[in-house]
DNA sequence: GCTCAGGCAGGCT
DNA sequence: AGCCTGCCTGAG
């Protein structure tokens, strides 16, 4: 079935290219093909909104919430508008959603981040699932799950070196082995305050500051983390070393992925 | 060869 | 608590 999502505040390009999600393609007619979990959806830009290609009315509701539809981006727009920079870059970027992934996805595709480029992080988290992952459907050439942690945890170094992951693999392996036997319960975090869920995440190897503040933020939805990455750490430094703006209230994550983007659009590609 | 890419661990002060 | 340094890998 087609469903057709109403919406003036989603752009699926400025969403799903932003560098939060890692399992979109571009299809040559503009639309996107997409994972989450067992979910599969093609999804096509509209004048007034997107086309979600899906079997039944259950899966729109499920992308509904991964494209984050209960938020009220205008009214957060509206809330940024006594920071010019700030609401400069929101009213550029008005189409960015902070998407709601699934936790695990989300945690390993970030530590595989970690000192890396998009395309390499691309590469990996494919080769990751096409390996590791169920073949869930033939459609659309074949979509493969994210692996879960108790697949991964029965893997060794070795088992993961055609990834070409480099130093991140035992990283990876000890975020596995954590979750699998219980040692981290990603399904706590989302009950907890933000500040006891970043220190949760970072009993992990391999997560720090940057990478728990993405889980947070792209899969928990908790958008008062604040991912400060190279990129950030420069707009800081030049529009806000004196502090964030009060406007920003518990939307910082949001108003991150706007600066992220005015900014990065306009550093020429060396 | 070199540097850089949406960081982090481990060791040092 | 804050600074340094090395790190897999592939592109430019």
């Amino acid at each position: 079935m087609e469903y057709h999502y109403k919406t003036s505040c989603l752009d699926l390009r400025q969403t799903l290219e932003s560098g939060q999600c890692f399992r979109w393609r571009r299809q040559e007619d503009g639309s996107y093909i997409g994972i989450s979990g067992c979910h599969i959806l093609k999804i096509a830009q509209t004048d007034d909104g997107a086309i979600l290609t899906v079997r039944d009315k259950t899966e729109a509701d499920y992308w509904l919430g991964y494209f984050d539809s209960a938020t009220d981006y205008e009214a957060v727009i509206k809330q940024f508008s006594p920071d010019r920079t700030l609401s400069e870059a929101a009213a550029e970027n008005r189409g960015i959603r902070i998407l709601r992934q699934e936790p695990f996805e989300t945690l390993i595709s970030f530590i595989i981040s970690q000192n890396n480029n998009i395309p390499r992080i691309t590469g990996i988290i494919s080769r990751l699932c096409e390996s590791f992952g169920d073949r869930i459907s033939d459609e659309y050439g074949g979509m493969y799950s994210f692996p879960d942690a108790k697949r991964l945890a029965a893997l060794t170094p070795d088992d993961l070196a055609p990834l070409r992951a480099g130093f991140r693999v035992r990283y990876i392996l000890d975020a596995a082995y954590k979750v699998a036997d219980g040692t981290v319960d990603l399904g706590s975090i989302r009950a907890m305050s933000y500040d006891d869920g970043k220190a949760y995440l970072k009993t992990i190897t391999g997560v720090g500051d940057k990478v728990a503040d993405c889980v947070l933020l792209f899969a928990y939805h908790k958008t008062e983390a604040f991912p400060s990455d190279v990129w950030i750490k420069r707009i800081v430094a030049e529009y806000y070393s004196d502090g964030l703006p009060e406007c920003m209230g518990d939307y910082k994550g949001i108003a991150q992925q706007y600066l992220f983007e005015y900014f990065r659009k306009r550093t020429p590609v060396k």
